[in-house]
DNA sequence: AAGAGTTTGTGAACGGGAGAACAAAATCGC
DNA sequence: GCGATTTTGTTCTCCCGTTCACAAACTCTT
């Protein structure tokens, strides 16, 4: 932090200490968040970062460290203000504009994203759902209708969409996400079961729930077998 | 590798390495595993590291370190032996054996789970559907018929499940995991938005959207006020 | 059979994140 | 007002994972 204000030498902007927040960290601020939020729910004016990290499910030191990224939000002795430490992270984060999200691939899993009610508490709005299959173009999903491929620019662009939500089959994925791109969408959420390549400039995250059941089978094969070697040396 | 080798003393069975294998590349098995597929499947016999890499969205050196954790399956000067690597990624991951899963929860998202087609095909078996909801206990997905919770003991020690699915909403998050550890579950894939606290020796993973929405909002957000600086600061 | 060309496996350097520990800063009791 | 107490913010150390770079090992050609 001190890099950044001696480089510019004391710019004008500078008390909004232009940071680099790691990953790790970002990663954690929206598990913080709910955990303000509930507490807020429940009228707790203040939090300890104990509290807070047991809320959370994490280490209080790394809760303090992640917090002290974004600023001096607490008060030695005290704690910190939910509803205040909670909007801070909530700036942070970019949850006090809304955000458009395009879904496309309305299979089982797209239908269950469309009717997620996670999205729409947490500034993001669905502003298209989009299908390949002209079978399912026209089908009503909740208060959405299901759009065909060719209708992806116009929605990006009616709609501000900055984040595509891939739902496809692994064949279509590339394909989905070049047009995304294309379109102008610079962030793309990938549950199809495929490496995608993008510019640079664009991010993508993915979620595949196979690998996810893969990597719990290792550790229970592991387990199993930790269990067998046991019982073989003490007979 | 030759700690353990040399800390045992030559036992009978070190050829089998003893490993600890890190969490970061279990994690990226099962995506070698996938590319190493797909690879099979256009009757490649060979690839190096380089085309494995590229395959999988990986960098060629983290792939070789990686695999060389398993062992030594590779040839210098040639590359892997596509099906052999295939099996032995499978082995080691603990695909040559069927796991059953149980759903609890069978909402939007529990309906997509229980009909997702890459669970069976990676030796994955749907053992049960469970909901708390009577109006739905009874009812049909796929092929399997929707339970009572009370009915979590019997399906898993009847299939002998050791995974278990929690796609119940946040509120009953807790209650189902700890119903499951009781029946038996020491692992669970957990896409409600909540903590989960478990025994030691079970194992969690945590899936949630919003939060991968969120992070990419942080990013999105960010693009957009490096281009206002810019614009700012050439004005 | 020997040299040229590939490609693996791994040692070593590097960077980032986790956790322990403590000094600084605030409140509270008297 | 001052010492005791609480709790933050931060420094320091350690560990894990990534990447580089190269020697070892294999094939192919002549």
């Amino acid at each position: 932090m001190t890099s950044a204000a001696s480089r510019k030498g004391g710019r004008a902007r500078d008390e909004r200490l232009e940071r680099d927040i790691p990953e790790a960290t970002i990663a954690r601020l929206p598990v913080y968040l709910r955990a303000l939020t509930a507490l807020s729910e429940r009228d707790v004016v203040t939090a300890s970062s104990e509290e807070l990290a047991s809320a959370a499910g994490v280490n209080s030191a790394k809760l303090r460290k992640d917090l002290s990224y974004l600023g001096t939000y607490g008060t030695r002795g005290v704690g910190y203000d939910v509803n205040y430490l909670r909007y801070q992270i909530a700036r942070e984060i970019g949850l006090t504009q809304d955000w458009s999200v395009v879904i496309v691939g309305i299979g089982n899993l797209g239908h269950a994203l469309a009717n997620y009610a996670g999205f729409a508490s947490r500034g993001f709005q669905v502003a298209g759902l989009v299908d390949n299959d002209p079978a399912r173009v026209g089908e009503k999903v909740g208060d959405l209708t299901i759009s065909s491929f060719d209708d992806i620019d116009a929605i990006v662009s009616n709609a501000a969409v900055s984040i595509g939500v891939i739902a496809t089959p692994a064949s279509a994925a590339q394909d989905v996400c070049d047009r995304l791109v294309a379109a102008g969408v610079s962030s793309v959420l990938n549950f199809a079961p495929a490496v995608l390549t993008v510019p640079d400039y664009v991010d993508v995250r993915k979620v595949d729930l196979s690998i996810e059941l893969q990597i719990l089978a290792y550790h229970e094969q592991r387990k199993a077998n930790g269990a067998a070697e046991l019982r073989a040396s003490l007979a």
